[in-house]
DNA sequence: AGTATGACATATA
DNA sequence: ATATATGCCATAC
């Protein structure tokens, strides 16, 4: 297993519960700044055994990256919505449920 | 070795 | 909102 998969699996298994991140902030986050294509080829290689919250990764528009319909579309707008991120038509506000408004939370100590 | 294809991102138009 | 244009790079042919 190469080193860059595995700070990426790390990276992804940071993302708090509740919460998203995208893939360039994962990829930024592993050391590999740029290449946030790898972070979804990654995300591919992972075997079913281990638990990584894949589905808390998003495109940086908050987007989801699956094809609107297919398998894993549907699941993760399914796993997400279990943990309380608001999905609305394939699309999550990144500006709600992203990683840096949660410093911004902590600052100014306010609720959601 | 060369080309094509992605669970992508950023910048313009 | 849609559409190109680059950059990125591991895999598969």
């Amino acid at each position: 297993m190469k080193p860059e998969y595995r700070r990426i699996f790390q990276a992804v298994a940071a993302i708090p519960r509740g919460r998203v991140a995208s893939y360039g902030q994962i990829a930024a986050r592993a050391g590999l700044p740029g290449r946030a294509r790898m972070v979804g080829k990654v995300l591919g290689y992972r075997s079913d055994g281990q638990e990584l919250p894949w589905f808390r990764v998003l495109r940086a528009d908050g987007r989801i990256a699956f094809a609107p319909g297919s398998r894993g579309y549907r699941e993760q707008v399914e796993r997400l919505r279990a943990e309380g991120v608001d999905v609305r038509n394939g699309r999550v506000p990144m500006q709600a449920f992203g990683l840096d408004h949660d410093l911004d939370r902590e600052l100014w100590g306010m609720p959601d």
